[in-house]
DNA sequence: AGCGTATCATAAGCAAACTCATTATGGGTG
DNA sequence: CACCCATAATGAGTTTGCTTATGATACGCT
């Protein structure tokens, strides 16, 4: 009796996502620029000054994860990492100006993918989605961080 | 004026997506089974004896992806490729002896780690969402198949 | 019967994300 | 001041997904 019905929300949410991002990629294949390169560059666009630690934290990411994204925004030369002026240890993020008309760009696209696969939804549709992705992932990040182990099988009672 | 309270219904999908298969792994490592190995073989469940592009086909892989998948599960010894009988284009999947207790406890961690991601929605909201999921997933299945550059700006009349 | 095309599986190579481990630096405490 | 630990960035290696391309086989059409 598990319910075969809802057999597998995680594979239906990975499923969405890996295709709204393949879907992205055919569009943006031309501007030399992947979905995850513009996400970086535009929450870095809201925070330029930003060391790499504190943008991974926004990104949920690990830091290894972006310094590779950095280094391929580097070399096509789309951010810059300037040292910290007293600490040694930080390289602070900017944009160049070669990188605001592609978020232009970029930002378009994704307007234009994101219609594509919200076609049939209801803005209140789209609304309640947002509200209850948001709530998923806080409740991941959260537990990311957590022990496993605590395998909560009857705590109905709270 | 973009809307910058629903900046990215794509990032948002994609880092729930990305949290809930981090979590999963966490809980699955000891079993030496990945998130996306437990799709292949859930699935394959309901349809032993298939062949490969047709299982490609149902989990919306493209072939060579699930030829990799295949390639570390008969590694591990979870899966065969058998010869069909009469095609020798045609290799044909069965799960082993050893797979099925794996795949009940893959299937229980996922339910506890979906708990976990679920917290605090109603079982309406749940439903929702796996209705909106449902909608966006097919409406980008079939759009990957279409070409781009239809970049469909005022169509509204359609 | 034979040729051409379609289909199946796979190879090569790239991107993004992870874990685990390492290096460099800063800062607090004895 | 010296030492130890925390923090910042990064290196190495793995997994999963893609695109593009290839070899082998089957099938249809003339």
């Amino acid at each position: 009796m598990t319910p075969r019905s809802v057999p597998t929300l995680g594979f239906l949410l990975h499923d969405a996502a890996r295709l709204l991002r393949k879907r992205f990629e055919q569009r943006a294949r031309h501007l030399g620029l992947t979905r995850s390169q513009w996400q970086v560059l535009a929450l870095l666009s809201t925070c330029e000054g930003i060391h790499q630690g504190g943008l991974a934290d926004r990104l949920d990411l690990e830091p290894i994860t972006l310094v590779r994204l950095l280094d391929k925004l580097e070399a096509i030369g789309l951010i810059e990492r300037r040292p910290h002026p007293t600490d040694r240890r930080l390289r602070l993020l900017h944009l160049t100006e070669k990188a605001h008309p592609l978020l232009v760009t970029a930002r378009e696209l994704g307007e234009i993918t994101r219609a594509e696969a919200l076609e049939g939804l209801s803005p209140e549709d789209c609304e309640t989605l947002i509200r209850l992705l948001n709530t998923i992932k806080s409740n991941l990040v959260a537990a990311c961080d957590r022990p496993i182990g605590e395998q909560k099988r009857s705590v109905e009672h709270g």
